[in-house]
DNA sequence: TATATATTCAACCGTCTGGTTGAATATTAG
DNA sequence: CTAATATTCAACCAGACGGTTGAATATATA
C-alpha cells in the first residue's frame, strides 16, 4: 500500500466541510463561490480546503477567465476504497471460523 | 451518511502509525506492548494512539489480568467502504457518458 | 513482601489545523 | 478608465495533534 498519498487522501477526506465539498462534486464541476456558498464560512476558509483536497489529488482545477473550475479526481477516492476493501476477506475468515467454532460445539453435546 | 462517526473512523486511520496498528490486527488481537513494538516510539505514544482508534470504535479492549487485549472491530471500517463506495456509480455513470459523447462524435463525421 | 511487568495519567512542547480578516491579483462589465 | 467579481496570499489566533518524559496504578512473579 502507498502510504503517503493514501496518508492525504484519508485526511483530506476526514473533514466534514471537505467531504461536503467532495460529495457536492459527484454532481458535477463547481467554482469555488459556488462550493462556498452552501456554508456559513468565509470564502477564504472554503478556499483553503480546496486546496487541501487539491494537493491530495481528489480535485482537479481548470481556470477559465476568473473562474476556477473545481472537478473530482476518482484515484484518491479508489485508493480508499482499496484500503477498506482489504479487510473484506478478514472479516468473512472471521465470520467462517465463528460458525466453524460453533458448529464444532453442537458437534460436542 | 452519519456524519460524525465517520469523522472519527477517518481521521483515526488517517495517520499511518494508527493504520500500520490496524493493518496489524487483522492478523489478530494483542497486547499494547506487542502493537508498540515495531515502532520507534515510546509506548506512550502508541498508547495515545490506541486511545484514538479506541474512542473512534475500530478497537474492543478488554482487561486480561494487567495485560489489556486489543481486537479489531469491523463498523467503523466498514462505514468507510459505504462512504467510499457511494463514488462507484458516479464514475461509471461519467464513463458511460464519455462513450455516449465519442460515439455521438463519431455519428456526425 | 519486594520487585518486575503492563499499562495509563498528567504535564509539557513544537507544530499543524481550521478558521478569521485585510490586502493583492486578475478578469470581466459598465 | 473605473468598478465589480472571482479568487488567492499573508498574517494572525486559539485549540488540537503527535510526541516526549516522569510518576502512578495494577497485576504477576520470586
Amino acid at each position: 500500500m502507498n502510504t503517503t498519498s493514501l496518508d492525504a487522501a484519508l485526511y483530506a477526506v476526514a473533514d466534514p466541510t471537505r467531504r461536503r465539498i467532495v460529495e457536492r462534486l459527484m454532481r458535477g464541476p463547481a467554482r469555488v463561490t459556488d462550493l462556498a456558498d452552501p456554508f456559513s464560512m468565509s470564502l477564504n476558509g472554503v478556499s483553503k480546503h480546496l486546496k487541501v483536497l487539491e494537493s491530495a489529488g481528489l480535485l482537479r482545477r481548470t481556470c477559465e477567465g476568473r473562474e476556477h473550475r473545481l472537478s473530482l479526481r476518482h484515484q484518491p477516492i479508489r485508493r480508499i476504497q482499496a484500503w477498506s476493501n482489504q479487510f473484506e476477506r478478514f472479516w468473512t475468515d472471521r465470520l467462517d471460523a465463528l460458525a466453524a467454532q460453533l458448529e464444532k460445539e453442537k458437534e460436542n453435546e
